[in-house]
DNA sequence: TTGTACGCGTTATCAT
DNA sequence: ATGATAACGCGTACAA
């Protein structure tokens, strides 16, 4: 009956029951007060006196007055809107960081704007233009393409959260993940498991993280003692599809390998695929490891291991990150360590 | 080199050179006429003579005069901005549908407001008001939970598009999806393999999608004079764990099946990953059949056989038919008849 | 502590 | 066809 109840409430709310415009002004007139007091209670501008206070709550409550943001921001420059840069809005991975981007900004009261970039500096940059032409109190920017001058620049107009890079300036805060890290674990557990013919699929060499994920895999290499071996590397583009092929190419090229490391999980569930259709099991014939821990990898077949990357705890730090900017103190959050996490499709080389 | 020079000019765009506020009246200056003129050529409200037009372009240009949505939505009461109520931004369904309502709307110079209900009307009704605060132009509403009145109410005050239901109302145009057809394609499919002792996963009943997919599933039954056996109906979820869950119970219940018709991918994702613990090959000993047509669908292993729901043409058409709304035009637009993906995890019954 | 008056950048309504 | 002027709803110096 208490869910019944609020269900219509919230209904009738959405309805806009109360909507049809209340204005500051005439919570002013209604509680007797001049609209500058209305605003300074609102905004704890100043301190006001407890009887005006509460006649001006009750006022609020019963007119049911909403302060308008748009009018809101062209008077005083707050929006208390954000603006988020994502590169496409459906991104298994990126869309999780949003999420955590939407929940924290939410609790602090603002909004969310998010675009997408494309993976393209100028779309990038057309994007950040409408962001600041709605006002947006701050940015942030989930890795991109936009060149570290142009993000400080950027920052010394509007406060500026940035992830996958490290970038100090004012105004601005970098959130970076270890890419190298996580690559090392992930090549050293296949190493440790016995393997010691690791194909590699990297990532699109225009993405730093990629080139950093192909280093993190050469450095466990060389610290194993374990001859690198360029036939063994496959160049993916952090699609399904390139992981596919890369294995195909692979398995084409005749060169003995007994595990995989894909440099993104959706490579490596390309490459489940390929290994799949030549008659490859895995981890029977092959063991495979992906980076990213996409929702998808705890459920494929086999369950993939690979390196968990906190996307919504990405997600949220940036939002804190971001409101700390806002209210003019110095973020010191960091991003989790990269964690290995063993499923069932990399496992102990069977000496054949 | 033309590359380089326009990523430049991007970036020193996004980096606000020429950004520190030009406003309407700066440019009514520049080019020697009054702000309204300007206004008007920006907005098409009436004719101007050609040389003013070609001053004030000139002037637009020089000064990289950007319109402030901020004051033009305080002013005209147009903020040329749509709320899009979406459950969760991270949906693997939803997420390729807000893309495409990104998309449209862009080009219309219109940006979406994204927000999420996640499942929960109270909610939902609260991002209702959020989006009415900044006095967004439109609502798009997928899905949801909100009663078919809330949103007949709300459609008085603001154009409506809404996906998921049949309705019918002023200022509202809903965009509906063929479940039982696409449920019926999928267990005819099963039948027509010659399957007959086929499961089925459902989805949470508090979806209407998901009680029509049950209807689509038990009328092909019957249209092929298979009896329904409700034995072989487990409850889902809509998400991986429960579909893994059914068929473990399934398999227990030492219930015979040969074919899996789960109500969506993530289920079917879930479900395969089921039967492979337990020993059983998809489609080898066991077809199954998802829908939706989830991105990882075509790259799960084996390539999932699905209904193709054409989630980016929805997102596209609710926008369009929104802005139809706006422009005072009436939507006409349909979602494409489901339509069967056949792939690797469905084969007709071997007699054995 | 509180109120007055002005400005934010644009559109709409009048005149001309 | 064009310009002046008044809103739009709120924040904020400034004055009281």
């Amino acid at each position: 009956m208490k869910s019944k109840n609020s269900l219509r409430a919230a209904a009738v709310s959405a309805a806009g029951a109360h909507s049809p415009k209340v204005t500051l002004e005439m919570v002013a007139e209604a509680s007797g007060v001049s609209p500058s007091t209305v605003s300074r209670i609102l905004n704890g501008t100043a301190v006001v006196s407890p009887d005006k206070r509460a006649a001006v709550d009750q006022a609020i409550a019963e007119l049911g007055f909403i302060p308008n943001p748009i009018a809101r921001g062209l008077a005083g420059g707050r929006t208390l809107s954000v603006g988020v840069v994502t590169q496409s809005i459906d991104s298994p991975f990126y869309g999780v960081a949003l999420r955590g981007i939407e929940e924290e900004l939410s609790k602090a009261g603002y909004s969310p704007l998010f675009v997408s970039g494309h993976w393209n500096a100028e779309e990038e940059a057309r994007c950040i233009d409408v962001l600041r032409s709605r006002r947006v109190d701050g940015l942030i920017v989930l890795t991109g393409r936009l060149s570290d001058d142009a993000l400080r620049v950027l920052a010394k107009a509007t406060p500026v959260v940035v992830t996958g890079r490290k970038l100090t300036a004012p105004g601005l805060f970098a959130l970076d993940f270890d890419n190298f890290e996580g690559a090392r674990l992930a090549t050293h557990h296949l190493l440790a498991l016995g393997h010691r013919r690791i194909a590699f699929i990297t990532g699109d060499p225009v993405h730093p993280d990629a080139v950093e994920r192909f280093s993190g895999y050469r450095a466990a290499l060389m610290a194993a003692g374990v001859n690198f071996n360029p036939a063994l590397v496959m160049p993916g583009k952090y699609h399904e599809d390139s992981g596919l092929m890369a294995v195909e190419r692979l398995i084409d090229s005749a060169e003995p390998f007994t595990a995989i490391f894909a440099a993104n999980d959706q490579m490596a569930f390309g490459a489940a695929l390929a290994l799949h259709r030549r008659g490859l099991r895995v981890p029977d014939d092959v063991s495979l490891v992906g980076f990213d821990d996409l929702a998808g990898a705890a459920h494929s077949v086999p369950p993939l291991s690979t390196i968990h990357q906190a996307a919504h705890e990405l997600g949220r730090l940036a939002a804190t990150s971001l409101l700390q900017l806002l209210a003019g103190e110095t973020p010191t959050g960091a991003l989790p360590a990269p964690r290995l996490i063993v499923r069932s499709s990399s496992r102990a080389l069977t000496s054949a």
